[in-house]
DNA sequence: CGGTATCAAGATACCGATAACATTTCGTTT
DNA sequence: AAACGAAATGTTATCGGTATCTTGATACCG
């Protein structure tokens, strides 16, 4: 910069503010200095701005990345999330730090204007952890009611109402929910689901499953068959798990939707292509990662921002 | 620091150096500033420590993110390299900035010490762009045989060597192949394709598909039986393409595998437990992110690093 | 016991930008 | 014509570390 100043004849001050697009100098000095950046491939010292300024102009993203048959940052739909978030702190100017838990301890993290949190075994056991850092910082999940912190999440427990209220209509009477609890997200999509019946008193039956696999939800209808447990509707939470039973269901010879209503969560694109089109419910990943990076921004201007949920849709097909 | 400094007695440069492990300091000094750096929860200021270094420890990521049906950073599997990618760069004490094309102008990618980029279209149109900034560079992709940078990918030309090879094992002498070749990648394994069929004398049908999904399966199969056209062995470059071919090949009322082999590309876990559970070709995604950081830290490191393949393989199952 | 090697720590300068305060320049006012 | 004020530019200090060069203290040698 001070190369530049000498060139253009004025001070280093005079560059900063011109490349700076600073009101303070005058407006043919700028593009003479501008046109001398150019010209000399001049780039800006990040480094050197971030120590001055105090600020990284970087959001560091932390995501959960355990290998593992489990929900990981591998399912494309987390990855949505990183899209959207990407897409909005870029065009604030903003760079995505990306780091796993493990790496989080990095130096380079505590250097982030901000914090944004993805990957659902987080909540309990990270946060605080992260809270230490004492950055803005936001958290995609579930809310809990009471958060000590912001966070963005679709609406679980309207997706699990959704679907209660399909079943319902349909005059199903013996509901059974796949999926595993335990996860936060997952338990609220129960919560509404067990709710929303609860209003006709119907009560729907769990069958707990870890995995979010095709074979898992065959597993899951095979044992309650095996089990002689009577049933008319399957609300799995992941469409893997919705295709594994559909097919089980099938094979056990009953007919799906007849027999059977079976709908999923996430509506994968190969859902819709699945024989019988699966029913599911979609959430706007994309748009929720658009959400977080506005939420973490405000954060940083200091601004205040508020845990926020996002609408989910059912999309009935042939299940 | 400065604060450190005075508590324990000595100067700012001892700190650093006690910090920073140098042999320079007395063990016993280094232990009590170490106790008291972690007792004031002391971080050290990674921006004005890049400023002195000149060094950002840092490596950006840039990925294709254009929405559509086309491949994209949405898939899973570039998101296995993402994994890989920062798991190696971690620890080896750097970080992840990601990005995409469009927001790589920002200027935190200069203060990068390295590139990767990610994504099949980037390799003629923006390498250049990104050639400019004088980084060590590592790109993912395939081999064009006089790359002017380094390129890790799998061995594309291989994985439809291999194929090749498995139809003519089974005796098949009217191969087609779905997919799109304009993608440099999948160019390559039309050519290993084609060329290990040639050994035999046979010419294998190009079925052009821009859309890697089941649906655009589907339709290939169609098409060809609408233009009367025999064949008795489908290679399709990606799973959902494989998957779609096969149901529409079943719909026709022809046998898989008896009538038609068909092998995808990719193993995705579904593959597995589709039925029939799909032939496919692996490659290891995610020890290909591994590989790529140990390129730019290499480079970074001043080191040379020469282009590299990673070999792929046959997963034979009952398609 | 003087001279040198070794270890530990300090002084100073510097990385490249920007904020805060100071100064010059000029047109305008009275 | 002196005084004033706004616009344009400059001076200085500073962000928080680390490299380089020195200095001081202790150990070791013949």
């Amino acid at each position: 910069m001070a190369d530049l100043a000498q060139l253009a004849g004025v001070s280093k001050i005079t560059v900063s503010r011109a490349l700076g697009d600073s009101p303070l100098v005058n407006p043919e000095t700028r593009e003479r200095i501008h046109a001398l950046a150019r010209e000399h491939d001049y780039k800006l010292n990040i480094s050197a701005r971030n120590l001055r300024l105090r600020r990284s102009h970087t959001v560091a993203v932390i995501v959960e990345m355990k290998p593992s048959t489990d929900r990981t940052m591998f399912d494309p739909y987390p990855l949505l999330l990183l899209g959207g978030i990407s897409q909005e702190l870029t065009a604030a100017g903003y760079s995505v730090l990306l780091t796993t838990r493990q790496g989080a301890s990095a130096a380079a993290v505590q250097a982030a204007d901000g914090l944004i949190l993805l990957g659902q075994g987080v909540h309990q056991d990270a946060v605080r952890r992260f809270d230490k850092l004492r950055l803005p910082m936001v958290v995609w999940g579930a809310h809990t009611g009471n958060d000590a912190h912001v966070v963005v999440g679709s609406d679980n427990r309207l997706g699990g109402a959704v679907v209660a209220r399909h079943f319902i209509a349909l005059g199903r009477r013996r509901p059974v929910f796949i999926g595993n609890p335990s996860h936060p997200e997952i338990f609220e999509r129960l919560n509404g689901f067990v709710d929303a019946l609860a209003v006709r008193g119907i009560k729907p039956l769990l069958m707990r499953r870890d995995e979010f696999t095709l074979d898992s939800g065959m597993d899951a209808v095979h044992s309650l068959h095996a089990r002689k447990v009577g049933f008319d509707a399957i609300f799995a939470c992941n469409d893997l798990l919705a295709m594994g039973a559909i097919r089980a269901t099938l094979d056990l010879g009953r007919s799906v939707p007849a027999d059977v209503t079976v709908v999923g969560y996430d509506d994968m694109p190969l859902g819709a292509s699945f024989l019988p089109p699966l029913s599911s419910v979609r959430q706007d990943w994309q748009e929720g990662g658009i959400l977080l990076a506005r939420k973490v921004l405000a954060l940083i201007e200091g601004e205040p921002a508020s845990s926020e949920s996002l609408p989910v849709s059912l999309i009935v097909r042939s299940t």
